[in-house]
DNA sequence: AATATTACCCATAGATTTAGTAGGTAAATA
DNA sequence: TATTTACCTACTAAATCTATGGGTAATATT
């Protein structure tokens, strides 16, 4: 499993977002409930979303979040890669530590390569506003 | 991670096979020894490989295991769709209970299923014999 | 027949990750 | 001052991953 609830979770509340279009804050409590998310759980998500500076946040009443570009300007790559951290379909391939020590002579790291990039290339070519459009993508 | 440390051990335990060609049984130790694997663990591997029919194994001493096929008979998915069970990059497109109740509604699914046939092409179009190759594949 | 060598089988366990809970604090508005 | 919201830290239950341990069954050699 590639992507996990959290990165979904985050791409469903980002495209609720979206289609909501406008400039209002929306209040968590209300897309956790349409969305039938635990608001607990999207807590974390959006905390995570609101630091990178995918989202406005404003606390208090009549605040919430809401997206702080337009929805053509955030790649499908980039949301899940923030909240799920990476997009390693395979731990060879993925940075640091856990790095295989068998890279030099290892017969299916070229393949593998060709996976991460077969699937970044995917991700990075979708934006949000894709996904917006009846047909899907 | 769509791939985990299973279907990587199995990858490279029959690419070993492969490489070593011919049809003399290998027992799992010599294997286990050289690829720095546990063999308990690979015990495992081997024994999901053996009943699907993906290698002959022979007991007693001169025994062992050879692949069952030509390295170009086996694609590298079918060897991993065995040995990890699924590759599923996401929950949503597995088949069976885990399926998400808003199939019918969500915004993402179409991607995913672009996604899932991506994955599973790339994967049926390499074989065991092109992981052989000196540049890789 | 006895022994060694191999595959095969079943149960358990430690570590990590996932998915979520619980209980609070800080900021903004009414 | 009270309410509503985001934000923060810590904990937990369950699942999954990565093995390990202790055997049994089949085959070959002596």
């Amino acid at each position: 499993m590639i992507v996990s609830t959290k990165g979904r979770y985050a791409l469903r509340v980002m495209v609720s977002f979206a289609q909501r279009g406008g400039d209002e804050y929306v209040p968590l409590k209300e897309i956790a409930g349409e969305e039938e998310i635990s608001q607990k759980y999207l807590e974390s998500i959006m905390a995570t979303l609101s630091k990178a500076g995918f989202v406005d946040a404003v606390h208090g009443k009549g605040g919430g979040y809401r997206l702080s570009r337009k929805p053509e300007e955030y790649t499908i790559g980039s949301i899940l890669k923030l909240t799920e951290g990476s997009l390693a379909a395979v731990s060879c391939t993925s940075q640091g530590a856990s790095a295989c020590s068998r890279t030099e002579c290892c017969q299916a790291k070229p393949m593998w390569d060709r996976l991460e990039k077969l699937i970044d290339d995917f991700f990075e070519g979708i934006t949000l506003a894709d996904l917006l459009k009846d047909g899907g993508v």
